[in-house]
DNA sequence: TGTTTATATATAATAAACTTATATATTTGT
DNA sequence: ACAAATATATAAGTTTATTATATATAAACA
């Protein structure tokens, strides 16, 4: 398990990608699917992830529907129009980081 | 300048690392050296920087000491033993998220 | 059939981390 | 004299994530 505090501010970005790549999700499925593709080492808790998802859809970048499976509610997400072009931008900006803060925490040349 | 966000989680990373390569730092300076290395992407504020370091001193992962350049004071920080071994972990669990969350936002096969 | 485990959503209290604003003081350049 | 750069630091406020808690259905197992 990778130490946490990464997670902060990339997190919202995951969700947003993991929302365009696969159409619509459920919160339940989207720490299911973060923890398989990060091979147990990301480990998403439903208290950080529902206000993020909600704080997404009040500020319009995803939307919802109800479904009902059996007598259990299921609610999706997925990416409006705004939220594709912001998803983009934030990986973007999560790539140009990364490539930032390499130049600073490379090993020094031994 | 590079959303903010990202800093998070981050920014005690990067002023371990620069402490690893430089010896010794002063506060002011570490504003300069992140600005300069990181082509003026990267803007970091005292608010969040002097706190870092009070909280890194108290952790044990630097010491200070301080000297006088004329009337003014100045305050050098540098790494102790433990810091060195922290830093370490610190920029290679860094590298391990990078890579984690590289799996996870890499654009779609095309 | 009863119990545990997995599925599923969500909030509240708390803690940690960063931003913005503010305070203070010296030195250098014009 | 004045402005800009150098230098440290705290306080208030916001955002973001952690931990704990509540609720309920469905499936699996004994």
């Amino acid at each position: 398990m990778i130490a946490n505090d990464l997670l902060k501010g990339t997190l919202r970005t995951i969700v947003l990608k993991l929302l365009a790549d696969n159409g619509r999700m459920y919160g339940y499925e989207i720490t299911g699917k973060v923890e398989e593709l990060s091979a147990g080492k990301i480990k998403l808790t439903f208290g950080a992830l529902y206000p993020v998802l909600h704080k997404l859809e009040a500020d319009g970048h995803i939307r919802t529907e109800t479904e009902y499976i059996g007598k259990r509610v299921r609610k999706y997400y997925s990416l409006t129009e705004t939220g594709r072009t912001w998803t983009e931008k934030k990986v973007d900006e999560f790539f140009d980081y990364v490539n930032t803060l390499t130049h600073i925490l490379n090993p020094s040349p031994a």
